[in-house]
DNA sequence: GTTAGCACTCTTTCCCGGTGAGTGCTAACC
DNA sequence: GGTTAGCACTCACCGGGAAAGAGTGCTAAC
């Protein structure tokens, strides 16, 4: 185990692959490179690590990186400096909260020097604090709906009736009212069937509630903000374009990365997803580390970095989690007004 | 002129120094390659054409370029399908403003290949559609600002002291009233103070105004839209990454391309750059097709495409021209409802 | 169980000559 | 005078070895 931990150590901070030799004088162990070799030998055969080819060094393989992070990895602690520096960073919200999450996409992409992507809370599982409706033309209105932290999302939607300026302003704030604190998801068909029946009974009204209602729920993709894309060719694994391209390309579909983050990361705490473990075969060359971020308890979005399966993961799995830390903090710390 | 205009075309096309023999087999000029060796020659001399060394073809030089985009180059029409297609993306705009933003870029790297950049029309330059105020705690308030064809633009401003609900949505129909249809480039000083004194006096109000048109105003950075940098690298003279870098790295950082494309397209019209005309150090090996798109008559926002010198001119300009137009279209055709 | 010694493997690097594309120059041609 | 054929020359681009170097596996001794 002794002599894994400084193969991948050594192979993490070089990217070369690493020889008996080298784990003897760099890693006082205490025994010679003949030992160091049998034992290599060994691990090869039980497949942690692996050979690029018969004489060079060894190199962990998806195995020996797993019982890396899982057992061997020596936790590493962010500076208080860097955890004051997120903080002050995130928390100082005078700006919009796309801002937050954007500059939190880049923060750790800075900190770490891989990509990072971050995937914005989904509009369904913030509550709502407010809807707008301003018309643009006789027949299609524009709603804006803000979520809890301060998030806008806006849709377009066609009215299936023309409709005054009055009846809408009326509209709006009875669904405000109505909708006032609660998430999307929690908006069922029984609590819209109910607000209808509530509402003036015009069938105008009445398909103009479904279709928001529809356009704010279903039509609500997740944004995904990916920052340091161009990390990935200072890594040497990546300095052939070709090698790059596919997790490159990969990485630039918002859908895809979304359903990847938010599906690992449906409950809390950190995950690291390593090479062959991933699921999408463009990522296969890759490792990934992420956290869920909350607001107050519930889980609304993720945060990742994506480097090469020779990744520093102690200090990926430190970072992704002070992040996600400091960016629950910034998104819950706005008190809740009484509803 | 010939000559040159042959080189060109052959050299976009292959990507391979292009000899006097190429020439005489390819374009039938009616002339021997020894007369287009001295003609190459004289081109050399005159600065139209280089040769990357003694023993290569010849490749055209940004001088060379420059005369055949201004001069030579055959021009282009996109083909009725690719215009229906551009119309159909762009026109049918049941979505937000942001995704037709979005599309157009999409399309404009899928139809080049090439790297596309867009920037979203300035908040300050169209006119406002309607300004929402949403409470987010005490004091702090999330500013929503609806923009004429249907852009949405937030900004958190902290109140100078506690506001009530009421209050706020008093101010809010009254700023409503008063900048409805007027672009916040129009809401001058005068205009301002004017504002104030009509409105309750109360000294809450008067900084909560100032703050507010000034997070409005200023704050609004323009958002840039990149896609298909990913194209870059099947540019032979991007394969490798070194030079891909500084051009990818340049191109990430928005403010530095939006003030590019805003300061190139203040007027209407297709500009085309090229190589070491470019101000900025990292796009001195790339050249760049951009055109403004307007809203009715005014422009405000521009789009374009970034690509290697050795760029397909004709084709870039054609779609750029065909996609600010239909862009323009997309944007302008919101009927205006009378104020 | 550990270690020194040693032959062996395999990549990397460098050199070198051959090949081919393309040029520039010169002299001839119309 | 412009055009052309001919020819020597240049130079990047292979492909094949030879040499170097890193690292291994095996064996025999400790």
């Amino acid at each position: 185990m002794r002599i894994l931990q400084a193969v991948t150590d050594d192979y993490i901070s070089t990217a070369e692959p690493v020889g008996s030799r080298t784990i003897a004088r760099k890693y006082g162990l205490g025994v010679s490179p003949a030992t160091i070799r049998n034992e290599m030998s060994d691990l090869e055969e039980l497949g942690y690590l692996e050979q690029p080819h018969t004489s060079a060094g060894r190199v962990p393989s998806d195995k020996g990186y797993r019982f890396y992070v899982d057992v061997l990895m020596d936790p590493v602690e962010l500076s208080p400096a860097e955890r004051e520096h997120l903080r002050e960073e995130l928390l100082s919200k005078q700006r919009a909260m796309e801002h937050t999450i954007h500059r939190a996409a880049r923060l750790l992409s800075a900190l770490t020097h891989y990509a990072a992507v971050v995937v914005a809370p989904r509009p369904a599982e913030t509550a709502v604090r407010g809807l707008h409706l301003t018309p643009l033309d006789e027949c299609h209105v524009l709603a804006v709906l803000v979520t809890e932290p301060g998030f806008v999302e806006n849709h377009v939607i066609e009215l299936p009736a023309p409709m005054s300026d009055e009846e809408l302003d009326r509209l709006a704030a009875r669904l405000n009212e109505f909708l006032r604190g609660k998430t999307l998801r929690q908006v069922t068909r029984g609590f819209l069937s109910r607000l209808r029946e509530e509402i003036d009974s015009r069938s105008v009204y009445d398909e103009t509630v479904e279709l928001l209602m529809n356009s704010l729920g279903s039509g609500s993709e997740e944004r995904v903000y990916l920052e340091g894309a161009l990390n990935l060719f200072e890594q040497p694994e990546f300095r052939d374009v070709e090698r790059a391209k596919p997790v490159l390309g990969f990485l630039e579909q918002e859908e895809a990365v979304a359903s990847m983050l938010s599906g690992l990361c449906s409950r809390a705490g950190t995950r690291v997803v390593i090479g062959q473990e991933h699921s999408r075969a463009e990522m296969k060359e890759c490792s990934m580390v992420t956290a869920a971020y909350r607001i107050g308890d519930s889980v609304v979005g993720a945060v990742g970095v994506v480097g090469p399966t020779r990744m520093d993961y102690a200090r990926a799995v430190s970072v992704v989690e002070a992040l996600a830390e400091s960016l629950s903090e910034a998104l819950s710390h706005v008190p809740r007004r009484p509803a």
